[in-house]
RNA sequence: GGGGGCGUGGUGUAGCGGUUAACAUACUGGCCUGUCAAGCCAGAGACCGCGGGUUCGAAUCCCGUCGCUCCCGCCA
């Protein structure tokens, strides 16, 4: 090795050792007759001395060093001179007194700052992610990822988890959401795809006999990027044989609780056993199916204090089966807040946004205070338990925009109040969602998680009468707001696994086509099972604290789906296009490089 | 596919109809032997993303476009 030590280790124990430091110039302290560079690695940072008289080569040589010049140094480690010691530094006891130093590569002047904490715009980060990198935050993302990943595995490994592989080259589906495609060079005309999970292959490992498989893996959906969602992204991937809900769930809320424990130690789960919370529940109350319950402001159906109201707004939207919702926030705002709140549901499909102030001396005012009637005005102020000097905001519509729009304007109030304490993990279990929603546009049932999810037992006959009715066997981990991951328990039983996709609208030569390999599979002694896959990128987001998962992923695509670094996507040479049988017939105009 | 925000020296910001376009930091040169975001002095560096329009006059207002970003749709 070029080093004898990192540049984190060096301790007072180490005094007068002669020792060899490469790393970074994080900085440089020239006081004419005495120089000073801190030199880093991913281990720290060592302050070393150039003292002409000690060493004048060194000396000057280290005048001349940049910040990001990868240098070695040889010398002697010496405690710090009375009271000159740092504190804040590990290795701030001692200092490398050096003897000689070797420039081994010179570094141009970096686009930003890498020994700074200040915002970079993302573009630029991501032009230069090497450089990104290098700097704290990222440095610290990764190496919390790191313990994360190394945690999960210790951890199921030591439960009898069998790690096992999955193609990255796999069958296309046409269930979910939109597959990358490969095309097949061996056979022209057919493509591989690329796994939205390996949901298929784990359940075929449980017929296989791995009766606890575990796989951090890597997953693929051609969707529009979010701050929550890339292109590819990592999840833990778990299946187990002879498993009833209840074991899943435990498993992984004992996993969760031993990582936060190892890793975030500064963060409290809220509470433990996770609160499980059903699907119907968190729509009501928070409108969303991955709430944040690290604080109140819920949800509160006020439909039967106006549905005989004056008020035609409300008490039309009850007569054609809307829903009318309420907050109660434990505050007053100015007109300019509530205006922008008003703003903020619109951009989300609501109406509008009806509001009531209750004053400490009993007035009432806002936007139906005089719209409504006294009575009316009294039961919403009952059923919501606003008190003095609260705000209640309404939302009418149909059920799903009142959701959405009453559920994010929760959000944005909660922010707003300051009533969300991020040292807090709120996970819970949402519970018993619906195996299968209508889609309208198709005219037929579609799985809500995948077609391969059981229902709960007593709910079985409901497929036959009232599939919209039947809840799933399934389970969705949340945290703070973030869906992280989800499960259920499979299908194990061929014909039940037939009625489903008969209910789905497959007929039987497509279900041969599409999953008669899985079908078959279970002919021959499927054990009932059950899983899991969670995000890791999420995860490992929440344990940092960062509110979007570039900052946890070492070489992310931009929003608009380009890698800034290497420039994928990228045209291809058409010899490479023939060669697989395919040929271009609409492109992106060549790149327009911004100036 | 749709809507919002941002784009000003390398970086981060200020300026929002008339300014020699300001500040911090980085960068260059000089001074300085105990600093640790070292300090002090001097200097260089921006036609304000790009294109068009309005105006006597545009970084500033309008339209288009590109990039980054947040959201809806989409996606668990």
């Amino acid at each position: 090795m070029l080093r004898t030590h990192t540049c984190g280790e060096l301790r007072a124990e180490h005094v007068g050792a002669t020792v060899t430091l490469a790393g970074w110039v994080h900085r440089r302290r020239d006081h004419g007759g005495l120089v000073f560079v801190d030199v880093r690695d991913r281990n720290g940072l060592t302050q070393v001395v150039f003292d002409p008289d000690a060493a004048p080569a060194a000396f000057e040589a280290a005048r001349d060093v940049g910040h990001e010049w990868v240098v070695a140094v040889d010398g002697s480690v010496r405690p710090r001179p009375a009271g000159q010691a740092n504190p804040n530094l590990p290795t701030g006891a001692v200092e490398v007194v050096a003897s000689a130093l070797r420039v081994l590569n010179p570094a141009r002047t970096p686009p930003f700052e890498i020994n700074r904490e200040q915002a970079v715009e993302d573009g630029t980060r991501l032009r230069y992610r090497y450089l990104d990198i290098r700097r704290q935050r990222m440095q610290r993302n990764l190496v919390l990822r790191h313990a994360v990943t190394a945690f999960i595995r210790a951890h199921l490994n030591a439960r009898d988890f069998l790690d096992v592989e999955t193609p990255i080259l796999m069958k296309a589906t046409p269930e979910g959401a939109r597959d990358f495609l490969v095309p097949s060079r061996v056979h022209p005309g057919r493509f591989y795809a690329l796994p939205q999970s390996p949901q298929q292959l784990k359940q075929i490992l449980m017929v296989a006999g791995i009766d606890r498989y575990y796989q951090i893996a890597r997953c693929f959906r051609d969707e529009d990027l979010r701050a929550d969602r890339e292109l590819e992204f990592t999840q833990l991937d778990l299946e187990m044989a002879f498993a009833e809900a209840g074991d899943i769930m435990a498993l992984n809320e004992d996993l969760f609780v031993a990582l936060v424990a190892a890793v975030a130690p500064q963060l409290r789960i809220r509470q433990v056993p996770f609160p499980h919370l059903t699907y119907a529940d968190a729509m009501e109350r928070y409108g969303t199916d991955k709430p944040d319950i690290r604080f109140g402001l819920e949800m509160v159906d006020i439909g039967p204090d106006v549905a005989g109201s004056a008020f035609r707004v409300f008490a039309d939207t009850v007569a054609r089966g809307g829903r009318v919702k309420a907050i109660a926030a434990p505050a007053q705002f100015t007109r300019r807040e509530i205006d922008a709140f008003e703003a903020f549901v619109k951009g989300l499909g609501a109406a509008g946004l009806a509001w009531l102030a209750f004053d400490a001396d009993g007035a009432v005012r806002g936007s139906v205070a005089r719209a409504l009637a006294a009575p009316e005005i009294a039961a919403i102020r009952d059923r919501t338990g606003a008190g003095d000097g609260a705000t209640v905001f309404i939302v009418a519509g149909d059920a799903p925009v009142v959701a959405l729009a009453l559920g994010r304007l929760r959000g944005e109030l909660g922010r707003h109040l300051d009533l969300i304490d991020p040292g807090e993990l709120a996970f819970l279990w949402l519970v018993d969602p619906p195996l299968f929603e209508w889609n309208a546009g198709e005219a037929r049932w579609d799985s809500v998680h995948h077609p391969f999810t059981s229902a709960v037992p007593e709910d079985v006959p409901l497929l036959d009468t009232d599939p919209g009715r039947i809840r799933a066997q399934a389970y969705d981990v949340v945290c703070n707001g973030y869906e992280l991951g989800g499960g259920s328990i499979r299908i194990h039983e061929r014909d039940v696994q037939a009625r489903v996709f008969a209910l789905l609208g497959l007929s039987d030569a497509q279900v041969q086509a599409q999953f008669g390999h899985l079908l078959t599979a279970f002919e021959f002694g499927a054990p009932p099972h059950g899983g899991i896959a969670w995000g890791i990128d999420r995860t490992v987001a929440i344990l940092a604290g960062e509110a979007n998962i570039r900052e946890v992923i070492a070489f992310p695509k931009s929003l608009s789906a380009v890698d800034l670094l290497t420039g994928a996507p990228s045209p291809v040479p058409a010899r490479d296009l023939a060669v697989l049988g395919i040929s271009v017939v609409a492109s992106s105009p060549p790149d327009a490089t911004d100036a």
